[in-house]
DNA sequence: GATATTTAAGATAAGTTTGTCCTTTATAAA
DNA sequence: TTTATAAAGGACAAACTTATCTTAAATATC
């Protein structure tokens, strides 16, 4: 469904949205350990989601990761398409180059339901609704 | 969504399925050009629904691949699952190793409903019910 | 039985994703 | 101003997917 990297990515927006707003500020090393990821690969997201302004980074010591309030209201659905492009939510299921209404492919129709139920589901859900569910212990992160 | 060899192996199975009972030996350039895919590729895929009995293949001169009465009614999961394995239907979308509703992951919920209508809309879509929408036209298999 | 045809199978190559390592840049604190 | 720290960026390596090529095996036709 989605990339390794996008898994990373949503996790790890996720966790820095738990912390504390304000005193947020997280380091690389905290946040692959808080969702068992390797670092090194963990860092290239991070540094894609900060050129996209879904987070923001501060270099030097004490430096690290902080989410602003604004960017705690973001779309898992942006995320994905950040990382992995939105070709889940609009290309065809089964890989032909165009694909539409006049020219479906086999599961055209069955599929459009399921992408849309996808695709809602992740431009209705956000950072920090998901936050919550780790906040309170209901859902984790790792493991 | 799918590998391109699971959506390669789905479009020549309904592809297949499309042409006349006890007249539907094709070989595998008909096949490929039929769903515009790499020919070897193809074959490689084509082999492995063989030996999953999903596909029967017959060597030689006027040899090819046919698809049996019971085989059409083969359902889109099964094609899937053989290729890709089933992490799409069961796996957990953010790449929790142990996701369960006693240790479920930051959209565990959420996702349940679209990996349950996924499943429950390819569980009962077969290559027969596809390839009647190829057939008068409607659907199509290529570009 | 010899030949031609077609799938099976194995080796290999190309491309993409995932992951690591090393150097550079920014900056806080001494 | 120097030093230490942490992210940024570039190069590279490993793993996996996609794709191709060559040889082997099976079989229909002559």
């Amino acid at each position: 469904m989605f990339s390794k990297a996008c898994k990373y990515a949503i996790n790890a927006m996720i966790y820095i949205s738990t912390l504390p707003q304000g005193n947020d500020r997280v380091g690389l090393k905290d946040i692959s350990q808080a969702i068992n990821s390797p670092e090194a690969f963990t860092a290239k997201i991070l540094q894609i989601l900060v050129k996209e302004n879904l987070l923001s980074s501060i270099k030097g010591p004490n430096g690290g990761f902080e989410i602003h309030e604004d960017a705690r209201k973001t779309q898992l659905y942006r995320i994905v398409q950040v990382i992995d492009g939105d070709q889940i939510f609009t290309g065809c299921a089964l890989g032909l180059e165009k694909c539409s209404e006049d020219h479906p492919c086999a599961v055209h129709n069955k599929f459009k339901a399921i992408r849309e139920h996808l695709a809602g589901m992740m431009m209705t859900t956000s950072l920090e609704d998901m936050a919550r569910g780790i906040q309170n212990g209901t859902n984790f992160l790792k493991i």
